[in-house]
DNA sequence: CATATTAATCAGGGGGCCTTATTGTATTTT
DNA sequence: AAAATACAATAAGGCCCCCTGATTAATATG
């Protein structure tokens, strides 16, 4: 058992300097614009890549996030021209939010062109990986949803659908 | 080729799904303050648990950060008691910024416990993942190292070190 | 000694995420 | 129609990271 558990650690350390590392990978090499992330705007973004034209009041339960911040989000990403807004015609207090083409372009390019260091793996290795990492993500999800049911599944849909979608044209 | 490519991809979006649901991981299972993260405060406490007592403008040329960051980051880190400020004697303008005990623990705690994620994975497994992201975080070290030259070596042993160290004792 | 140069700080600003409190407007309830 | 409720926007504030510009204090140079 003790042996297990340094192999756990081992792997449980590596992921972590991976996430780290990949920060300042992005920084340094790609010298890139941090990459869309699952907070605030983005958050919004990728649940609107799931379903357009909501309300902000469904994005802000469905995001756990409050209607102001939700509000705050939205007119960023409209300053943006990466979405718009328009008035319910059944409810005009409601303001649906909907997706522009330069919208769907960034969600699309955020998700991830291969990156380089990849190319270090074989085949073989990058199903292994992608293997592995299934399991966890899938482990994660669960956790996430016991923690939190109304918002593992929604979660787990947004990403499943978000980097499904690229395979399925 | 083409299906090379195609697991390249898959890998690759796992990946970054994974390092998303990471994040939200923390947020919604752990409940927990975010993790030390690698920049800011974070970056220069690393730095420092790599080499202590060093000046700040040591600090700042390191890691690539304005002197005027490097203060401010500093100055909150002292006011949190993770670091402490003392004039040097040879150079009575130069602070010499040094980890307290504090300090210390901070960034061991950091250092992951081993999230109960990874238990879905049998020891082969974990075994597997961790030369896997071994292969890749080397490959990114030297992509890093070649876009910069002078912060790619500091990166791997700021990484190497806060790693590993946990296992040395 | 007077004049750079250097280390660090102060002042101010921009953008990000996120919160609570308040207000306006539209719709439902009574 | 009046009152309660719901959607959204606005204001203000907190904390984070990070920058430029100007300033102080100490040291090095001419």
């Amino acid at each position: 058992m003790i042996a297990n558990e340094v192999k756990a650690e081992l792997a449980a350390g590596k992921l972590a300097e991976y996430e780290q590392l990949s920060k300042i990978y992005d920084d340094i090499v790609k010298q890139a614009r941090p990459r869309m992330t699952v907070e605030g705007q983005g958050k919004i973004l990728l649940a609107l890549a799931d379903e357009d034209h909501q309300s902000q009041h469904h994005l802000a339960s469905r995001l756990a996030m409050s209607p102001q911040s939700t509000s705050e989000f939205v007119a960023k990403l409209a300053k943006r021209h990466l979405v718009t807004l328009a008035k319910s015609t059944k409810d005009r207090r409601v303001n649906l939010v909907s997706l522009t083409p330069q919208g769907r372009e960034e969600i699309a390019s955020a998700a991830q062109e291969v990156p380089p260091f990849l190319q270090v793996l074989t085949e073989a290795e990058q199903d292994e990986l992608y293997v592995l990492l299934t399991k966890i993500t899938n482990a994660m999800y669960a956790d996430i949803d016991a923690a939190n049911p109304t918002l593992g599944v929604k979660f787990h849909k947004l990403f499943a659908g978000h980097y499904l979608n690229r395979f399925k044209k």
